[in-house]
DNA sequence: CTAGAATGGTCAACGTGGTTGTCGAAAAAA
DNA sequence: TTTTTTCGACAACCACGTTGACCATTCTAG
């Protein structure tokens, strides 16, 4: 909406006012639909366990994070009611993490909301301009785009 | 870079996947010039002290968070050498946060490794895509995305 | 088969950055 | 002048990350 000439600067600040307007509005929409408690982290953690359950360990691996951080981050999950561990008859090390209905409820109800922001986005800037917008980014960005390690950049 | 059809969750992680990739590349600048220990967050907060000088609650104020987080983000800064306080003779009670040569030095430095990385955007996307990509993220997120306030949105 | 290495989960201590609540001193407003 | 507001600080606490250590179990070599 400007010729003016950018500055660096700009770039990081829009990207992230892009991200942080998306993950706002999906937590405000999904403490409005009986997740209050629910943090980014946490998506990004129930993400990551996905539909199939995951040990501790592993779910520290894709997320970036070590394994004693990944084990607390469940704890938290468990505690909020969204996952809980399974003991795995087949190696009495592992414990399998897995997501409640609860917690298959909310990644259900945030995929939800994510088409429904994106469906905004679309309308504010058209079709055209969002695809644009998405093809460039995943040209600078790469395949890296959808690794879930977000170690640290997480909070309210 | 694809005609299929693009699912709402992947529009937050391409954003994310920028604004993080730009903050590393620049970390990692930042730490091979002299300063190592700087994170994220001490970027954000230096912006938001500026060259005027701050109190510690107005920072909060343009942080978004506390004065009392505000405080001990400046004690950091402060340990750090990048920022100190001041007494302000005109008000007992205030005390002016201002950035050392040492802060002042790494937020010089920060603003030329941004245009450096846009830059590197541009050489990638061409100009015309770059700008494309900017306006539309405007469009969406409007003037608030040069507000400072990225309350615990940080770490590492 | 058994000894050693690798893996998984947990406990403890700690760092950083956020929150509230409280408080006294100083300034501003009534 | 009295009351209210503001500023900076202290304390207690929480969330989320880190290392290091440890034990139990499983895998892998010899």
């Amino acid at each position: 909406m400007a010729d003016r000439e950018r500055w660096g600067f700009e770039l990081p600040l829009l990207l992230f006012a892009g991200f942080r307007s998306l993950i706002d509005q999906l937590h405000a929409e999904l403490a409005d639909h009986g997740h209050p408690e629910l943090r980014p982290v946490h998506g990004f953690a129930m993400q990551a366990v996905g539909r199939d359950g995951v040990t501790a360990s592993e779910l520290g691996r894709r997320l970036g994070v070590s394994k004693q951080a990944a084990g607390k981050t469940v704890d938290r999950l468990a505690a909020l009611g969204y996952a809980e561990r399974v003991s795995d008859p087949a190696d009495a090390r592992r414990k399998l993490v897995r997501l409640t209905p609860r917690g298959q409820d909310a990644l259900v109800l945030s995929g939800a909301v994510f088409e429904e922001l994106r469906g905004r986005w679309a309308d504010r800037l058209g079709q055209e301009r969002l695809t644009e917008l998405e093809d460039a980014l995943e040209t600078v960005v790469g395949p890296a785009a959808f690794g879930l390690d977000a170690a640290g950049w997480f909070g309210d």
